[in-house]
DNA sequence: GAAGATAATGTTATCGGTAACATATTTCTT
DNA sequence: AAGAAATATGTTACCGATAACATTATCTTC
């Protein structure tokens, strides 16, 4: 493999000192024309770039974000690494990152490696908030004291960092007023946990919403599921079945756009004709949401938007004393046919 | 923001020198315990972490291996992307991005960054293959200089370089024999481009398996497009309306599954029974294909195992002398409803 | 053309680790 | 208990680049 050029090469060669190959490849302006020609034809003759590593240990500055999460072939992940990726590469810097998996907890390991990796800042985007809370502000102070700290997280957390929060409230909210103005009061929720404690637990939210509403709150309605389809299939299946059809409920919301689109494939299965029978609205605003028969209707939550937050205020910490506080990006409803809104409202 | 601690900070406070830091740190037995029980505790307060930078100019590894494609965003580079992450997490290596965008060109930017980042290896997959073949192999063998240099290529491409090939043959092979043993005559090909020189390219050899089965290429049936579902949306309206009712094709095969989405769309539209009135056949096996109406037969390609494949061979190269070579995994087809094999073959 | 100003280039300490080698300490032999 | 062997720890050069500072060459100006 390949004899690495350093900058001592290349100063040999050429015949001057490291210090006038360091100002020609920093485009010093202080080197005469000739040296500048001479010095930058070895420089091309090799091929020759400046260590990474090297120019890193010198300056102190990695120039590089960490972004962390679950798995960034999840859909909505992926929407914001992509997002951190581009936003970063506008202001000079690179993106690592880390997938933590299903791991619901922030592991020592990840904590150790970012600050092993001398990162400039780190982004957390979800699958660590089932931490024990002071766990998780233990080791964000501990990564905080070494560089500045943001989150992509639920409402109502309480964390001394950068967070950016997801708009939860809205994302409940709106799917429920819209179902409500259009008639439905029989509504259903799919995935997620229920009985959760949590309050950020979108289930929880969307019972708040239906009450404030004076919806029934039938437990029938509400089944717990994962986040893909195989889930959604299930909890469709089990709600369904467990219900004289008169019961049945005449809308659905479910816990993601993946969710719903297993919800979607039994209710079909079941003979049921969307969104006559069952009004459907999802979430992520995924990119096939207008492409599902009927083209659904899902809440976005701008994960893109929120991402370039994100990294915009880690780059700024990184200058100014960093400090710490919340900003939410507003959710909003995109409104396609799987929620029967074309139909126009009426009783059910 | 954090007062970096280093070696000599753990050195002096424990009161030993920064080799025994070093060998406390890398697990050498070579210290008596009460030694490193000391120095353990000195880290442990402090948090201490050896810099990677510094161990990387130190040791001459980056343990980075670069993984360069258009976009993450894509399902297919999604896939890939994530599969070399793991491969390469297995092998104690991470995996650095690089987008390049729409650029189909290979940059020298992208050249010299990677030679900047000292990779201990690069995996192109796709995205520069439209690169003059002789800048191509000028690039890849100046990167082959200092690196191991991997491709995820079509099949057909002479590179000097580890070439994992995908099989763009049975890719077009696969469906259509499948389609022709189910009745089918009159079978179309939306997106990629039909006449382009390059024998690599999809809708080339699309054409050469109808030949080989003797099947009409009417230039009617085969629409350029992209690679998203509004491109398979208007390639389907564009086929169609310019044919007599009778003329349609039976059967129709998409560049992508994305394509097939937008097809799927556009011709239920049109007020099509699939797959009784139309077979349609995708290609990647999204996830989404077993959740479409109907469920998308598809081609995988298998993208997760290419990307194994090839972490691994760099990893290899980067011990033993670099050898390049090809070798190609196996495309497969998906069988599920909407080409309409659960209805059984018959005359069309 | 000598002194002073300015431009061009060189010298060197530094960033934070690592490992070869040197030295000090303990343990084992007889 | 002296000396060899084994173990523990320290010293130091080096990895590749940068920038402050030092030095030398060139240019003004009277």
């Amino acid at each position: 493999m390949g004899e690495k050029v350093t900058i001592y090469d290349i100063a040999r060669e050429a015949g001057v000192s490291t210090a006038t190959v360091t100002r020609v490849v920093r485009r010093d302006p202080r080197v005469r024309e000739a040296t500048r020609q001479r010095v930058q034809q070895v420089i091309d003759a090799h091929a020759y770039t400046p260590s990474l590593s090297a120019q890193k240990l010198e300056g102190g500055r990695s120039w590089t974000l960490a972004v962390v999460l679950p798995v960034v072939s999840n859909l909505y992940f992926n929407r914001i690494f992509d997002a951190a990726y581009w936003e970063a590469e506008r202001n000079g810097c690179s993106v690592r990152l880390f997938q933590t998996r299903e791991n619901q907890a922030i592991s020592p390991d990840i904590v150790s490696e970012l600050l092993r990796c001398r990162m400039d800042g780190v982004l957390f985007a979800g699958g660590i908030w089932s931490t024990d809370r002071s766990d998780l502000n233990a080791a964000l102070d501990k990564l905080g004291h070494y560089m500045p700290v943001a989150t992509i997280c639920p409402p109502d957390v309480q964390l001394d960092c950068i967070c950016i929060q997801s708009d939860l409230v809205n994302c409940s909210r709106l799917p429920v007023r819209h179902l409500h103005a259009l008639g439905h009061r029989r509504i259903a929720f799919i995935g997620g946990s229920m009985h959760s404690k949590d309050a950020s637990r979108r289930g929880a939210r969307f019972l708040e919403e239906l009450r404030k509403m004076d919806l029934p709150d039938d437990p029938a309605y509400h089944v717990d599921a994962g986040y893909d389809m195989e889930s959604g299939e299930r909890a469709v299946l089990r709600m369904l079945s467990g219900l004289e059809r008169k019961r049945w409920p005449s809308a659905l919301v479910t816990f993601n756009d993946l969710v719903a689109l297993g919800a979607i494939r039994q209710l079909k299965k079941m003979g049921l004709i969307l969104p006559e029978d069952l009004a459907i609205i999802g979430c992520d605003n995924q990119f096939f949401c207008a492409y599902t028969d009927p083209p659904l209707t899902s809440v976005d939550l701008h994960p893109e938007e929120m991402a370039q937050s994100a990294v915009r205020e880690l780059l700024l910490a990184r200058e100014s004393a960093s400090r710490s506080f919340a900003m939410v990006r507003e959710a909003t409803l995109v409104i396609r046919e799987s929620c029967g809104a074309h139909l126009g409202a009426r009783k059910r």
